[in-house]
DNA sequence: CAGGATCCTTTACGATACTG
DNA sequence: CAGTATCGTAAAGGATCCTG
């Protein structure tokens, strides 16, 4: 009984740990969030409205960043065939899980900044 | 009364993105959260026990983040003055305060695993 | 328009050896 | 014990030019 639940407590802190391995080594990165923000903001985004509304970004990365998030089915690729080709980013609805994340570090970030601010 | 709101709105959103890149910034790498997963676990450990307990890290990282984690509230330092000396780290509270973070981080991991399993 | 190809710079990370 | 110094590799990120 004390057996099974040592073993229990230990799967699932290793269970967690690589949880936290996985899902970072999909957010990671300088822009996965910016861009998974953007799109779940205001869905079906093209390209250049994409390398317009995340700040920064060049064309480069955005294209890299979005072929993995696609990947890893949390963006999906539509292209329409007008002339020139146009492309829509859309968030997916597994995507859309992220929103929990992506609320609780922005949070984390304002206060992080009252934190410092407060005592400094 | 329209323009207010347009503002307003407009300012939340940059203060958003502002948050989740300061945050990043703070929490980004290999090892931060592993670290400080460790330290909300189980307060005031040495450095050779978070070596050990923190799997695959080096002496040079850990250092190094131990560093960033301190300079950034998140955990504090404490010499002993034994000999030969040692150090005890320990998460602040406002490093606890990531706690909810690294559950939802963990929770959706757990979630991904699950949906790349039943759609593949 | 949407992006690939190329080249380059900068960080991140890691192994080993060494010190107070 | 708790690190630092040094060196080296790999990955991230960026600028510019080019193409269907």
């Amino acid at each position: 009984m004390k057996k099974v639940a040592v073993i229990n407590s230990s799967e699932t802190c290793q269970t967690r740990i690589v949880a936290i391995k996985d899902a970072m080594e999909i957010l990671s990165g300088k822009w996965k969030f910016h861009i998974i923000g953007t799109l779940i903001h205001g869905e079906k985004l093209r390209f250049m409205e994409l390398l317009r509304e995340v700040d920064g970004i060049g064309a480069k990365m955005l294209s890299k960043e979005l072929q993995d998030l696609e990947m890893n089915h949390l963006v999906s690729r539509t292209v329409l065939n007008t002339k020139p080709a146009t492309v829509e980013y859309q968030i997916t609805d597994f995507g859309k899980s992220l929103a929990p994340i992506i609320d609780e570090i922005a949070k984390w970030g304002i206060a992080y900044r009252n934190f410092v601010y407060t005592n400094s």
